[in-house]
DNA sequence: TATTCGTGGCC
DNA sequence: TGGCCAAGAAT
């Protein structure tokens, strides 16, 4: 490999820039965060919890988490509902279903305990080679090197190549060419806290920057290379059912929407008025005055859904054929549901004085 | 390899 | 304030 640091030594300049960051990291990273323990299986939930999550979004979540499951023998025991209601909000629910799965595996295969090798742990399902790498050299397993968002950032800058895929194996390569083989648990910390506090998408920091000198961007201007491969978003419409009986119980069903928010529950989902209209006629609803519509817009990185509520209460009188073991009190729901869902309760309640 | 996975922080 | 982007992985 060709190394484009600009020095007339390489691993002369490697070391120094391998210095440079630890120290930066030892007076100015972050140092106290709640999975800064010595506890593979939290920071396997850490690092789950992480993927393409910011970092201040994660810490109510990681902490309920823990709070719940202490040890990997609480999880084990757990169900697969009984995670996704703690992952209700955080978003990529795969994950949470990854982490039900890997429990299952681990009892089978692993003794009910994680692996601490990287050829085992690289198998378990939502792990690939970032999460496999942190959770192996932060646990004192090992010393791998990563190449999230953060150190893709800053290598591709200090080296003044393009952000892109196609550089996906360059990148790799670089970022384990840097990794010291002692310390590396802090090394890779450094690598991410100075993407997250230095070299930063926008208005990079560098006037503080440890290794500015090093920097290739720095000298000769940043490429901007981040306009290439972005996903249109698309716009969706989608209608909502939402049904509650006289004793304030919501009917509530598994989500069915071409995988998204799979393993959650919410009202009926159709993807338009026709589905709708159909599916209240084989159930026997009529809308009239009863019901209201209410509208809003939410979004997801790569759809923007503009949600069409009806809200109907159902009377106990009526004809309607209702399965009777999908109404829910929301106060003790043992499931997951998702965000829209919430946003959905909080405005029937602000229409209906609802406690 | 390009898409598909959610939601909220941030400016 | 709307758009960018986040401790990526699976397919």
């Amino acid at each position: 490999m060709s190394l484009k640091i600009k020095s007339n030594s390489h691993f002369d300049t490697i070391s120094v820039i391998q210095e440079a960051l630890l120290k930066w990291y030892s007076n100015n990273g972050r140092h106290n965060l709640p999975w800064k323990v010595n506890d593979i299986y939290k920071i396997w939930i850490s690092e789950i919890m992480l993927q393409q999550t910011q970092v201040k979004s994660v810490i109510p979540y990681y902490q309920k988490f823990i709070q719940k499951y202490p040890t990997i023998s609480d999880l084990l025991k757990a169900k697969k509902n009984d995670i996704l209601k703690l992952w209700s909000g955080l978003g990529f629910y795969r994950r949470a279903e990854n982490i039900f799965k890997t429990c299952e595996i681990l009892k089978k295969k692993h003794n009910g305990k994680l692996p601490v090798n990287y050829d085992d742990l690289i198998l378990l399902p939502g792990i690939g080679k970032t999460t496999a790498s942190a959770i192996l050299t932060f646990s004192g397993n090992g010393a791998y090197s990563i190449l999230d968002a953060n150190v893709k950032r800053f290598l591709s800058r200090l080296l003044r190549i393009e952000n892109t895929t196609k550089n996906n194996k360059y990148l790799w390569d670089y970022s384990t060419l840097l990794l010291p083989n002692d310390k590396a648990s802090e090394f890779i910390q450094a690598y991410m806290d100075i993407g997250s506090m230095i070299c930063t998408p926008k208005k990079p920091n560098c006037g503080i920057c440890p290794v500015v000198k090093y920097c290739i961007s720095h000298t000769k201007g940043f490429l901007n290379s981040n306009e290439i491969n972005k996903p249109k978003i698309k716009e969706n419409n989608i209608w909502v059912m939402v049904l509650v009986n006289s004793k304030n119980q919501f009917f509530l069903e598994s989500v069915n929407y071409n995988g998204l928010w799979r393993g959650l529950y919410s009202s009926p989902l159709f993807k338009n008025y026709g589905e709708l209209s159909d599916w209240i006629k084989i159930h026997n609803i009529e809308l009239n005055k009863e019901h209201t519509i209410w509208k809003f817009v939410h979004h997801l990185s790569h759809i923007k859904f503009s949600f069409n509520v009806i809200f109907y209460k159902v009377k106990s009188n009526k004809k309607i054929s209702l399965s009777p073991d999908n109404w829910y009190n929301l106060s003790n729901i043992e499931f997951g549901m998702p965000k829209y869902q919430n946003k959905i309760i909080d405005k029937y309640k602000s229409i209906n004085d609802y406690n």
